[in-house]
DNA sequence: TTTAATTGTAATATATTTTGTTACAATTAA
DNA sequence: TTAATTGTAACAAAATATATTACAATTAAA
């Protein structure tokens, strides 16, 4: 995760959150992180697949949450913009040869979805609702 | 950590282990990773700088451990090697006139840090003894 | 019905990070 | 003296992340 994109997501939808039933733009969005709205839209769109938001299209267009505050974990967000494993990536093409490089894959691969999975479950105490109180 | 330098530093540790009391050399290394050399010497620096392991240049020169295999931690590999927070990177420049905006990142720190604290906890029970034992 | 605003998405461009490569002075054992 | 090796710098290439532009489709409201 070397990327925004775990902050930029729970700013949306702290910002959604606390808009409560209003349609929010993307170009509102926007300003608050100021990154550009589209790509705001990008990661609507990867909440939306989650079904933590929706948005509607149109004049007065806009997004929300798709579910009340309490019922979204950030474990769910996590899970949702997360694209690579807490311990970063393996050596693809270690050497067949040596009795280490055959294996170590396999070895690591018990230690990285542990702490993957021990990030997960801390995460999943916290709620959107909990986090959005502090403002 | 979008990248394999913690895979790559376990894998190295794991050939000096085993490797006992003999000089490893990075071109040996790199061919059990399948990386180049002058990226195990790199990695190898890191880990020098470290504490964890130590080099000898010349002929018949290499690096071998600094410390016993149970003294050593996965979590003082990871430290070694980390250049991010697990849940990533903040966004910098947000907005100073919107009520969120302006103080999220703060509220993110506290969830930033505990996460990482967490996964450090973890690691730092495990050994590289223990690791290498699989072996 | 027309207009204005907005999404969703694709295509492209730029920036940053990661990985790879080459080179070589300094060092060390034989 | 020679051969092998580190440590490091400089540069190159590839991969990932972020930014920008554009526009068809949609929707509310005039």
């Amino acid at each position: 995760m070397n990327n925004t994109r775990f902050a930029t997501a729970i700013h949306i939808l702290t910002l959604l959150a606390k808009a409560g039933d209003e349609w929010v733009s993307s170009d509102w969005i926007a300003g608050s992180i100021n990154i550009n709205p589209a790509m705001v839209r990008k990661e609507m769109s990867v909440l939306q697949n989650a079904g933590l938001v929706v948005g509607r299209k149109g004049k007065e267009g806009g997004s929300k949450l798709n579910l009340s505050q309490s019922e979204i974990s950030l474990a769910d967000v996590y899970i949702a913009v997360k694209n690579s494993e807490v311990l970063g990536k393996k050596n693809l093409h270690t050497s067949a040869k040596c009795p280490v490089g055959k294996v170590i894959n396999k070895k690591l691969d018990g230690i990285f979805s542990e702490t993957d999975d021990l990030v997960i479950r801390s995460l999943r105490k916290k709620t959107l609702s909990s986090f959005v109180k502090q403002f």
